[in-house]
RNA sequence: GGGUGAUUAGCUCAGUUGGUAGAGCGUCGCCCUUACAAGGCGAAUGUCGGGAGUUCGAGCCUCUCAUCACCCACCA
């Protein structure tokens, strides 16, 4: 065997093994001895995205589950891909042939910016997948589905045209958000509000043949410009006389109605409103009630259109202070009040969102919707953890239609097109080649492209080869159909997870999947979002360079439960990259001995070994339950808690003396357990830390087996169990760290032997000490041990300590401090008699005897006892040393 | 304004149906003991945000207040 190296190097490592790995074809499914399929369907990064450590997060679960179901023997499908990302994607190819060429995406003309596009695409496409490889994801690569592929095109004309069909999507002309750096509409969840400085411009509106001039409050008096009425609530005294006249609109002089309407709040700004139905949410809505009409006054560059005069070609920042000017001049206008007020930005451009009238396409949902809720009171599919849904239900409960179409060139363009002959607008599935009612040959494709969100929406079943049946044979639809999980975040609850049931729901007439487990958002370690502008981010592949993939992938994995933040500090990365190599050592100190070692347990365990094998058993039992219900973190602990805590703190430390002794049997049987552990600690840490494992599983693997990877995962065994063993051992531990405690309380060097006295009228335990020695002996520097009843004469200067079943004494010859000894003792004293009085006034209270439980009353006597065993003991020994 | 969640050790977080408060990291001692100093051994640390209630018993259930975070809506 060649030298092992002293600390674990990841580097080479996870490159070696992922190449094994990839290259072998070991992420594809395989029938395995569940006989089922498993699913999950990656959630789409945005092609133009880089790796941040919410991918890193979403990553690494998703595989570990995956890891672990193909290891359960699940035919395990992880289904990888990645998002076209329409406007961001187009941004960036428009910014780089601006800086570049000095060209806009009109200079090209669609389809060669499309082309460039593509270019782009097929240059940078790979960058993110390659991350993904580097922190060990196990897609099956031969799914890999880029959504403007040719097959989820398919799929996304074939959902729009029977929607289109079904009558529900629909155009209209409609007050949209509209995005003036994209030139395009976009949704409500695109638009994210700012807090901005403002102010409140007060202006007169002469009323018509009157003197009265009715105050105005407007935070965008530009917008003026199109207003069609001024609204006053019908029921407020000061104007409802006036409703039925008109204003004449200053800078215009147009002549505008003033309706009443219930809309308007009495107590708020001046109590009247001007109305800009072509500008405004609520005043579109005022205006469809009044029959206004509706001006656009904007360009869609959101500069100012010829509808405003001399302000013509301005933007509304640029044209604001000339029209307050203006006003001033004409005595219209009256004061400015600063105000603070949210402003829509948009999500992608950060600029202004105006509110604009414009034709979209819309998806009427209203039903889709309330399909979506009843599959997810149905229980058909449930979130992990429960709370959740309650986001869920918030969106799908009160659905507003989904504006579908942007104006953008890059995504899947609208399969509707227009008759330039006969003038017919129909949608066709494929790309059509003449009018379907006059067969004429010209005619014109919808421009508009859809929302990147409603190819997404298709996702759980486009992959899959849908609807093309060819295909879905191919990629072996009907097993992988319904998917079991899906794995993200909450932040796209509606945007994603929403849309997908209902899209799939209505496509499929199935859930798209069952389980949803939603992981929390990663922050950084003060629980700040990671950002640009505070510079707090973690990048996961200068962490990986720094400590290895599965040291941030345990990271990751042990911070993941039910939480909804994971606040993320290098500090614990480091912490976990420590672990690893614990394991590491841990392995390096048992292979010297593995070529003694048998494959299988040997039929004889001694007390150790079976202490080991039941502890072992145990933790299986609680990885497996936790894995099930996504609870990482529980896993995580299970695991390292083990590994620490027994394996190596104990277990490998009291085989020591076996393994260096000449008891050739005694040496063959502890390798072989030994070994027996460590390969079950290899499998049960695979799914969270893949590298490390699969590296130490080619040292401990018999000829005949395969490669961790798709090895079997560890299940609870009921032969295994051994309680005796395991409640001995902790007995143990109990008096072995009591004596080191009295070492270190009294500056003893590890280097100096010491006699311990035990005592204790247990029986067994006497037994159990005697046979014992050995193990006492090796783990901390003791000469005898000597076992006595309590009735013998304890030594009189001594450290020392009590616990609920043994009394440890150390005599020292040399000097001590009694003092010490006695302040300690009277500590623990003080300690107990707490506790004690704690059960005891609960035994005392005929209430908690009467209304408690059997068992619990049980219990409490049971601690009452052990506390009284204690306490009496301590005081004794008080006594006696004082 | 509406909603959701949070508040537990110095920090980051667990805490299963109410039944003696836990982990990691950090801190403080003592050790380079031949798997590991990326280590070992030991130690300290909590009015479980405040207040009230239900209960024999509350970190957990109810109400209330406070602070924080996120989501949604809106502000003439």
């Amino acid at each position: 065997m060649t030298e092992l190296a002293k600390t674990y190097n990841p580097a080479d490592i996870e490159k070696k093994w992922y190449k094994v790995w990839e290259e072998g074809k070991y992420f594809k499914p395989r029938a395995g001895k569940q006989n089922k399929a498993y699913t999950i369907i990656m959630p789409p990064p945005n092609v133009t995205g880089i790796l941040h450590m919410g991918h890193a997060l979403d990553v690494t679960t998703q595989d570990a589950l995956i890891r672990f179901k193909r290891m359960k023997g699940f035919e395990a499908l992880w289904l990888p891909g990645m998002d076209h990302a329409g406007i961001a994607t187009q941004s960036v190819v428009e910014k780089q042939i601006w800086k570049e060429e000095k060209k806009s995406r009109d200079d090209y003309g669609r389809e060669k910016f499309l082309q460039k596009v593509w270019e782009w695409k097929d240059k940078h496409g790979d960058i993110i997948a390659n991350q993904q490889r580097g922190l060990g994801a196990s897609p099956d690569w031969d799914y890999f589905t880029f959504t403007m592929d040719k097959e989820p095109n398919e799929a996304v004309r074939k959902v729009f045209v029977d929607l289109y069909n079904e009558g529900l999507i629909y155009q209209s002309d409609y007050i949209v958000n509209w995005d003036p750096e994209l030139q395009s509409a976009v949704s409500d969840a695109e638009v994210v509000h700012k807090e901005v400085k403002g102010a409140f411009y007060h202006i007169l509106y002469p009323v018509k043949d009157s003197e009265i001039k009715l105050e105005i409050a407007t935070t965008r008096p530009e917008t003026m410009l199109g207003d069609s009425a001024v609204a006053v609530h019908p029921e407020d005294e000061r104007f409802k006389h006036l409703i039925g006249k008109s204003v004449i609109l200053p800078l215009l002089n147009k002549e505008i109605p003033i309706v009443g309407d219930e809309y308007v709040d009495i107590e708020k700004g001046t109590g009247c409103l001007k109305v800009t139905p072509g500008h405004d949410f609520n005043d579109f809505e005022i205006g469809k009630r009044h029959d206004l009409e509706v001006i656009n006054i904007l360009n869609k560059d959101g500069t100012l259109n010829n509808l405003c005069g001399k302000y013509s070609g301005m933007s509304c920042h640029e044209a604001r202070p000339q029209i307050i000017a203006e006003l001033t001049a004409l005595g219209l206008f009256v004061k400015e009040i600063e105000h603070v007020h949210q402003v829509g930005h948009g999500e992608r451009s950060g600029e202004i969102i105006e509110p604009m009238v414009s034709k979209q396409w819309f998806l009427n949902v209203q039903d889709m919707a309330a399909d979506g809720v009843d599959a997810m009171e149905t229980g058909k599919t449930r979130f992990y953890p429960k709370g959740w849904e309650n986001t869920y239900y918030a969106w799908l409960r009160e659905p507003r239609n989904w504006c579908i179409s942007r104006q953008l060139w890059w995504g899947h363009q609208i399969p509707v097109y227009y008759c330039d002959d006969c003038g017919h607008t129909f949608a066709s599935e494929f790309e059509a080649t003449c009018c379907d009612k006059c067969q004429s040959k010209n005619f014109t494709q919808d421009p508009d492209v859809l929302d990147t969100w409603f190819s997404s929406g298709l996702w759980a079943f486009s992959t899959l080869g849908w609807p093309n049946e060819q295909r879905m044979e191919e990629r072996e639809f009907d097993k992988f159909f319904p998917t079991d999980c899906l794995v993200t975040g909450f932040d796209i609850i509606f945007f994603w997870v929403a849309r997908m049931m209902m899209m799939t729901l209505k496509a499929t007439k199935q859930v798209p999947f069952k389980d949803i487990y939603i992981h929390a958002i990663v922050n950084d370690k003060q629980g700040r979002k990671m950002s640009k502008s505070l510079g707090n981010g973690i990048d996961p592949l200068e962490q990986i360079a720094q400590s290895g993939a599965d040291a941030l992938r345990f990271t990751l994995a042990a911070g993941s439960g039910y939480n909804r933040n994971l606040n993320l500090d290098t500090e614990r990365i480091e912490g976990y990259r420590n672990f690893i190599n614990k394991v590491w050592n841990a392995f390096r100190f048992v292979s010297p001995f593995l070529e003694s070692a048998d494959a299988d347990l040997p039929k004889k365990l001694d007390h150790h070994e079976r202490w080991i094998i039941s502890e072992l058993n145990e933790t299986v039992k609680m990885m497996n339950e936790s894995m099930d219900e996504y609870r990482f973190d529980d896993s995580c602990s299970a695991i390292y808690s083990f590994v620490y805590d027994r394996f190596c703190s104990w277990f490998i430390e009291v085989s020591k003396p076996v393994l260096y002794g000449d008891n050739e049997a005694k040496k063959k049987s502890r390798a072989s357990v030994l070994k027996y552990g460590l390969k079950k600690i290899m499998a049960l840490l695979h799914p969270v830390t893949p590298f490390m494992t699969e590296e130490i599983w080619g040292y401990l693997k018999e000829e005949s087996e395969d490669l961790l990877i798709v090895s079997d995962y560890p299940e609870w065994d009921s032969k295994l169990c051994f309680s005796q063993d395991q409640k001995q051992m902790a007995q143990f531990i109990e008096v072995m760290t009591q004596i080191r405690n009295i070492r270190a309380a009294v500056n003893m060097k590890p280097k100096d032997e010491i006699e311990v006295q035990l005592f204790t009228d247990d029986q067994v335990l006497i037994k159990y000490y005697e046979d014992n020695f050995d193990a006492f002996a090796n783990l901390s520097k003791i000469s005898t041990v000597k076992v006595f009843g309590k009735s013998e004469q304890r030594p009189k200067k001594s450290g020392v300590r009590i616990t609920s079943h043994t009394e440890i004494f150390i005599p020292f010859e040399g000097l001590i401090d009694i003092g010490a000894q006695v302040a300690k003792l009277q500590k623990d004293l003080g300690k107990v008699e707490k506790e004690l009085k704690k059960v005891d006034g609960k035994l005392s209270n005929e209430k908690f005897l009467s209304n408690a439980p059997d068992s619990v009353i049980e219990e409490v006597k049971e601690k009452a006892a052990g506390f009284k065993a204690q306490m009496d003991a301590i005081s004794k020994n008080l006594a006696e040393l004082s």
